[in-house]
DNA sequence: ACCTTTAGTCCATAATCTGCACATAATCCT
DNA sequence: AGGATTATGTGCAGATTATGGACTAAAGGT
């Protein structure tokens, strides 16, 4: 709640190019009248408007609509894919990735480098970033894309734009944006994650996207904003009471989910999701029962966090989504027994269709987040 | 994110009139020129806007400021408390309750009705709720304030306006609102109970409010704001997983914070919390051991809500308060042992200094929240 | 062909904020 | 005391942006 600005006429003019930007977006393509009657601007201000946006590259006129309605045909405006484009980074255990995304959400361009990242230095670790990042904008930029912003995900808890403490990189209070060359936002992997789930998923506003790696994080989205908690941490549901006297954490706690959901958890010795897989098709007793102590696990944790935060449905990413066959009617059934009473019925537990890209292409979809809420000022109108 | 509407001229003004007048409140009596430098608005707009805060009676000159600088002294501006007034409601299990409050903060009226209203009709006890309205309005009128809004505060889940669940009233989807004769706010006790404590507790903007009741709730509030969650259904901590195997919950859950720190739980058959707390002070072994139950798990509790929602600190208010001293260091405890490596330090735990009345006065300030936030559109200026 | 309907643009008008000038009212300095 | 300095608050012309009605454009119906 910080002291707000007031209004005046060029922000007037920002902010109904983004109600108007945001009409595009969320309304598909949409004739300047059917934008003046949505946003309850004119018909002479929303062509003003328009025709800035055409100009900036942001709209593109796709051709007249026939509608078989009589009277003149209007001229459909939609995002243009051609010219804004936003850039999506991420930094992870094993490898750094990017991705050039449109403001379609078509997906231009994606690469990973593959990298031992565990214990590793911040400042060698971002020069190999900073080359990707030059290599990826350099060939967006040969298919005649200016990329508008960027983001990136990393392992770990960001507080305004400051990494605190990422275990497994074993980096610290690092101020990764400044060692990039562009301005760019930073945010926990899960959360982004969760804006992938929100702009390339199912098209749902509402979830609780959990995200299953090394350790288990989440992120809220409610009405299409995530959810960050005072600081910015909201969302650990990996450290989340299980078994108040269960196994030790490394978080200090005991019984957290992380210690029964946890990747280290389900693999119990085998070397990789894909073994662990191989080894559930195969009926192997272990490796099930991992799964339905995680799945149990699992549901006592969203139940709590169904209470507290009350999502419209929980989607399951990262390696719970490969998983998910076998992890589904456990977390179910404790999901429903215990929500009972409470609530009309328990909410919707699916599985993210994004993979192993969900924080990359959620880091994207933060930029484009960006470029339709303040068009006027990320594109100098 | 329902489709915004475009701004005009006059939503222009509406807006700025805003600006002003949150700045007056949040950074106490400001002279026009304070004013114009914080909203960066310019010294002409800001009078012009003030004069309209002014005949509208929402705020008030008081008098030259002489701050010992040289030059012209300024003309003080703060919240006037003589004209603007909110109606705060509350329908608990055994009383009604109804305060006013003006813009200042100031309870000008505060009225209590004994009632049993276990398993009633909602259409007699909003009978009796209309005529202590009906009182409290005329002496509130006759006191030269102007009613502008109101708030009802029930102990059960709203959703939209709709109350749709209360257990201990047995009351389920009532429109209450529509019952009265005013429009009205309707909104759950602990979320009202947690903006009482925003606005007339210690000042802190960022907190999660426990309600220790009959049931367990609290209300998050973040940046000044509560978080609602999805269907309005968040902050339900009573519920929140404990122990996965502990006792059956009314819920139907198993091991809910509700079972070890419920009203019933830690009176333990005493029939008051004055009871109980006598016989903690007298050193009654089952009523501390009642109370040491109950405050580890609400440690485990408040541990998993730490994670989900990363709270600026912990305000316990209800029946806690009085218990504060009892619960406050196996709270603490539990809390700071859990919480470990994950966070700088855990959040504060502190109790409330509003009594039994936070509901109340909570349904009021949200109502003032509502003036400050458009005073164009509710004042009609 | 002609009427009706809807889309999009043009232009004069209205609402609001800005920027500068100026009156006002203190303190500071001599 | 009296002028210089400094800051507050208001008036007025000008700038920016949206509005509303008139007008042109392009279709379908009769």
């Amino acid at each position: 709640m910080v002291a707000s600005r007031g209004v005046r006429h060029d922000s007037m003019r920002a902010r109904n190019l983004a109600v108007v930007l945001q009409a595009v977006h969320r309304q598909g393509p949409l004739t300047r009248a059917g934008l003046a009657e949505r946003t309850g601007l004119t018909k002479t201000t929303v062509s003003s408007l328009v025709a800035a946006l055409l100009e900036a590259g942001a709209v593109s006129e796709s051709g007249a609509v026939r509608d078989g309605e009589r009277g003149r045909p209007g001229v459909a405006v939609e995002l243009s894919g051609h010219r804004v484009a936003a850039l999506g980074l991420e930094v992870n255990i094993d490898y750094l990735a990017a991705c050039v995304v449109d403001l379609t959400r078509s997906v231009r361009l994606r690469r990973t480098r593959p990298a031992d990242n565990r214990g590793s230095d911040p400042a060698g670790v971002l020069q190999l970033l900073r080359d990707l990042v030059k290599e990826v904008t350099a060939e967006a930029e040969g298919a005649g894309l200016r990329i508008i912003g960027a983001a990136l995900a990393v392992p770990g808890t960001v507080e305004g734009g400051l990494l605190r403490n990422a275990p497994h990189l074993g980096w610290r209070d690092v101020r990764v944006a400044d060692l990039l060359d562009l301005p760019c936002a930073v945010d926990n992997e899960a959360n982004l994650a969760a804006l992938g789930e929100l702009w390339f998923g199912s098209g749902a506003t509402d979830f609780l996207y959990v995200s299953g790696e090394i350790g288990v994080g989440a992120g809220l989205v409610v009405d299409g904003t995530v959810f960050r908690g005072t600081y910015g941490l909201a969302g650990e549901l990996g450290h989340v009471v299980v078994t108040p006297d269960g196994p030790a954490c490394r978080c200090g706690g005991r019984g957290c989910l992380e210690v029964y959901a946890g990747q280290d958890a389900l693999l119990g010795g085998l070397d990789s999701v894909a073994a662990l897989v191989n080894a559930l098709a195969a009926g192997d007793r272990r490796a099930l029962d991992a799964c339905a102590r995680a799945g149990d696990a699992l549901g006592v944790a969203l139940t709590s966090a169904v209470h507290l935060l009350d999502p419209g449905r929980i989607v399951l990413g990262g390696i719970f989504a490969p998983l998910f066959p076998w992890l589904e009617s456990p977390a179910r059934d404790v999901l429903g027994a215990r929500l009972g009473q409470m609530r009309g019925a328990p909410p919707a537990l699916v599985v993210s269709s994004n993979g192993a890209d969900a924080a990359v292409l959620g880091a994207a979809g933060m930029v484009i987040q960006r470029i339709i809420a303040d068009p006027a000022g990320v594109l100098g109108l």
